[in-house]
DNA sequence: CTCAGTGCAAACCGTTTGCAGAACG
DNA sequence: CGTTCTGCAAACGGTTTGCACTGAG
């Protein structure tokens, strides 16, 4: 019941928020709150709205997408986009959420990794351009393990010398 | 008009491409290539029927997708996504694109930077997690120079401390 | 002459919004 | 009780698709 306790104390803190900010604690915030810190997963939108339903919950998609903004202004939650032509999210419960990922090309899957090296980027980018770097989002695609050893290898139906201009 | 000779050249190799496809040259294909290519920007979709209109061109925009794809996977053009709703596109002509963004939250000004430790980061996940990398992007974030000279500082409407659950 | 491309408009899909009725404080 | 939220359905905006017509090879 860790995960449990852990995800009510979060919520706890979703509704300081919504009290902080003059507006109503409704079920409806909560029962969207609890599936998304309830999940360790990038969430779609369809996701959570799978979720509510199996869980014998009942409500309109205006109203997560409405309470997801409330719990991305809180930072509770971060919104992701992997370029799928829609949107994740993902809270921010047990670590500061990995911006690192690894995308497979072949089987779509979405690794995390950690990355030491992007702090001393971000510095250097401070100091070279003045620029005050608030988050950081790097994506690296290719093949993963698993579809290598499946046989998949990089795309190749480009021009075979692209940059050839002669 | 350098410019417009390399451009010429790199609409020879897209024609090249689209013969190895045994797919025709049209007049409307090679007009959206000499736009993407006639420009160093990140031109959105309305930016390139606005270049065509302004040329005296009617093209229907959805020819203008339609192109792009085959510039994309030709490999001469490439897709990016800042995460606003809609794609974007910068042609490979005079150097490899550059994916490390500088994104200002204040003004929405992209700019580009050069990152060498990029090649060791792909090594290290190639190595750690048998990856086989093709491409990244990496976005940083925060405000620009030019908005802290304006005033602008990082938004402080989330808790004040969201991460402390007890 | 044939097959693929084009343009238009409609369809699509994730997301946003307007509004009547329900719920929080 | 007044104000805000909810749910529904319609609107929205970028992108895709179906289809009759045009044009490349």
């Amino acid at each position: 019941m860790t995960q449990t306790a852990t995800r009510d104390g979060v919520i706890r803190l979703f509704n300081r928020y919504l009290r902080e900010q003059g507006m109503p604690i409704t079920q409806q915030r909560n029962v969207v709150a609890a599936a998304v810190f309830g999940s360790d997963e990038h969430l779609s939108v369809d996701d959570i709205e799978r979720i509510l339903r199996e869980n014998g919950e009942r409500i309109g998609k205006a109203t997560i997408y409405r309470t997801l903004d409330l719990l991305v202004k809180s930072r509770l939650v971060e919104e992701l986009d992997f370029g799928e032509g829609f949107k994740r999210y993902e809270h921010r419960l047990t670590r500061q959420p990995i911006h690192q990922h690894l995308v497979c090309t072949a089987c779509g899957n979405v690794a995390e990794f950690e990355s030491g090296e992007m702090l001393a980027i971000e510095a250097r980018v401070a100091r070279r351009f003045g620029f005050r770097p608030t988050r950081h989002r790097l994506e690296i695609y290719g093949i993963c393990r698993a579809c290598q050893d499946a046989g998949v290898t990089p795309s190749t139906e480009g021009l075979a010398c692209p940059i050839d201009t002669a």
